[in-house]
DNA sequence: CATGAATGAGTATTCATTCAT
DNA sequence: TATGAATGAATACTCATTCAT
């Protein structure tokens, strides 16, 4: 019966990633220690038990949220953005517009960020959306459409910025939000 | 010989002191949960029943640590600043220099913003420090000093991004810290 | 395959049982202070844990056991026999019976009277024992079958022994009883 | 200075008869594991560390109060009384009258005989009281002025009731008490 | 001697994890 | 697979005892 096998693949996947989509905003309001199992099966609707079938431990569970983050957070997006060969005050643009909407949008990605920008304080992440930003950042420098500063510690400012709407966000329902063009402008030269 | 009334007082303020002083740095690091009053007692170099001598539990201690945070955050401070007879302007540099410096400098200071900001994102603290700043930032608008925008969200944004710098300083020994100008340009028009 | 829905009721209802069971004696016999949840635990056979789950605390465990303690101790049976139609030295004779025979049989009996006169003795129990014998002693004294003196006095002096007796039985394997009918003389005319 | 010599001595008597004195109530009123150190110095009106200056432990605290206990509830008198050549129904009268009386009155008696008879429940004290009344209540029904019956059964009826009022009173300030002349009738033949 | 703050072993309670159904 | 009752190690909290003053 290779069509049941199928459909049990496909529920085991289903479960798997409810576990994990609905983990990763838990995880991020209330923390790895802030979170009992009971409750957080309770939130995704599951029993306990379930989530061990899934994943051998609590840490685990929050290990592999971690590891997805920043792909929930867009770093691929943000790396192909990079490479296109067009001038970094657009690239800037576009990539404000897309975590401004995402911010608002998307509580994935609101968490996502969220986790991901804690653990980097905490040491624990590596640092690609920093490094991607500062080769933007710098590139634009060159071009004379960024301002004048340390690459790296505007990468980290407007992150932080991002973050802390991502904070925001993630306790109230619809936090009053900057715009796309104010963030974009922490790095770029005024024009007028 | 009984020991005298005064000197008792004396050492229970004392030890109570050591122990809100030294657990203000740890909560704001590890969160409430995250926290195990073996490990705190530890930190503090006091017995474990030491601390039920002076809080009645983990959560009534917790509690204090906030009642006080905004305190130690400069509440106070701020609001006497809010009411001098001086430009907008100068008070925004005062300001920005004070928290600077005391992000740098004051490992208590860093822990009250981390934690007075937290609860104020989770909705549980007065917003006094956004109030007060709203306030100043009206005043600078009227004066021609200050940017246009709505005074909340500026307030916001400003108060945001010392948390950011906070939140940096718990984790980083030497967190790349933005200047003091660069704070106050957040609200300040350019004077190009 | 989940557990049905009935069945975990009814595990539920007899894990709660057994505790509330063992739980009991074991508290008659040692005393609230001195019961120990691990000891009791052990004592029932289960987990500390498993206690938890069906009682907030020690204290919640040890306020059920007494709110039925009265019920163990036979309450109900004693006001419906106080209202039967037959002659009170009658009622007596059965009550004396009864318990006598509960003493020597029913070790939750016993601990039921020793928890419930305990309490009373504390003033933080009803008096529904009491109040229920006094009518018979009334009633009794009416129809000129029990002996004189305040309905009351009597009252208490008759639980008073059977209390005495209780306490013996916590305590010792076989403790040597009176029969039913020294206990119902305590009330009764002699017919001598 | 020999003077200040005695001095101290009689000091430390009179505060060693002032904890046992007030810890004979206090125990008899809430067990040993129910009674805490704190509660108990507070009580008695001393620091916690006084207690330990003139016991070594709790424990050795409650056994010396257990060793007294017998005193306290009068079992020298008892002997004497039951060497006298009068009697036996004279011996209960007047035993009858003392314990009624001193259960009324002395408080620290109500405590010794509570104490005992707990203890003596347990299996832990000696039976020199029951034994006592045993032998008197034999040559009473010799004499033919006490009732029929096994002795011991009858001496821990009569003991029991004595426990009965004493329990009472330690919770209640005047407790309903039976007279002298009801006490010893449980044991003497009636004279109608 | 007397004090009461401090200690830490002991006890209560929680919660990640297991397992019979 | 999914369940949730049960487990027991980890954690919070208490209290007999010590000791500097």
């Amino acid at each position: 019966m290779p069509k049941s096998q199928e459909r049990c693949q496909e529920i085991r996947e289903e479960t798997r990633n409810l576990i994990v989509k609905k983990s990763v905003l838990y995880f991020a309001r209330n923390g790895f220690a802030g979170t009992r199992i009971s409750d957080l099966s309770k939130h995704i609707g599951i029993a306990q038990g379930t989530i061990y079938i899934y994943f051998k431990s609590k840490e685990e569970l929050y290990d592999e949220i971690f590891a997805i983050s920043d792909k929930i957070a867009g770093n691929d997006k943000l790396t192909m953005l990079a490479k296109l060969p067009v001038p970094a005050d657009q690239k800037i643009k576009k990539m404000s517009d897309y975590l401004i909407r995402s911010l608002k949008e998307d509580e994935m990605f609101v968490a996502g960020i969220a986790l991901y920008t804690q653990r980097l304080l905490e040491g624990e992440a590596d640092q690609s959306f920093y490094k991607t930003t500062e080769k933007i950042i710098k590139q634009g420098q060159k071009e004379g459409t960024v301002v004048a500063g340390n690459a790296r510690k505007l990468s980290e400012f407007y992150w932080g910025i991002v973050y802390l709407y991502a904070v925001k966000s993630l306790y109230t329902a619809d936090a009053a939000m900057i715009s796309s063009a104010d963030l974009a402008r922490v790095l770029l030269e005024d024009r007028k």
